[in-house]
DNA sequence: CTCACTGCAAAGAATTTGCACTGAA
DNA sequence: TTCAGTGCAAATTCTTTGCAGTGAG
């Protein structure tokens, strides 16, 4: 299923700023943050507004079409999601990010940390920050 | 050592907004955002300014006594750092926030996703949301 | 036809910077 | 005594909101 058909389905309208926002984070293969956004979505929709990448960027992320990282410096950038996947490795140099799946290890660091602190964990944020294959010299 | 100790050993001057910004910290046992630090530093130092909080948790977070957490709403949080340990499970309920080590299990993942992905893994952000003993119910 | 969606401009936060003054070392 | 550190006010972002016009369904 397509994105346009997710938000079709979920009642919202396609329109040709969303299109454009779909499209540059589609082809976008590192986090982008909503002014990266506008820039790269002017060249397919010129009249496209910030607060429109704003809200279109709100909207997805609440359908899971994308997904919001951290970075330590600009915090609060996008990135399309792979379903089912939730983890992030970005790139230090070029900012290419790369999704990992949810693995055996998680789950077994959060049992044992519930176990340690008696906390009931329901959420978790894990992104690994390092250096791609490129980046390291190795293209 | 204390936290001014390290202050001084590294060059920079003992003041009494510092002295303020520093109290609040380690007294808190879930992270503030600045706004928080400046509230609760007025009681100590009533002439405390915002700029000055920013400044000081900035200095902080570079000296690692103070670790920056982020936060799905407002990002920038900042905890007391127990040193050489390096994740946080924050309760969503309360805020209130217990460290556990690096463990095991996040060495391992490094390494499965390093072989995987084909990057080479220098940093990692990994925090827990979920809700302490007191907040179950259970207290 | 309707009303969800848009862009603009303005409002509101969050954060940084310029600058003269002050007090720690 | 000196200059790192401070608070204020202003400048910059970053993000949200109000509103009238427009086009998707």
């Amino acid at each position: 299923m397509t994105w346009e058909e997710r938000l079709s389905d979920a009642g919202f309208r396609i329109t040709a700023p969303r299109r454009a926002v779909i499209q540059v984070l589609q082809e976008a293969d590192a986090p982008l943050v909503p002014r990266d956004i506008l820039e790269r979505g002017g060249g397919v929709h010129p009249e496209l507004g910030l607060t429109t990448v704003y809200r279109t960027v709100a909207l997805l992320a609440e359908l899971e079409l994308v997904r919001r990282v951290h970075q330590s410096d600009g915090c609060h950038a996008y990135v399309a999601a792979t379903p089912g996947h939730r983890h992030h490795v970005i790139c230090e140099a070029c900012g290419r990010t790369v999704e990992f799946p949810g693995s055996d290890e998680v789950s077994a660091l959060i049992a044992n940390v519930e176990r340690t602190t008696d906390y009931r964990i329901e959420e978790h944020l894990l992104q690994l920050f390092g250096l791609c294959p490129a980046c390291r010299g190795e293209d």
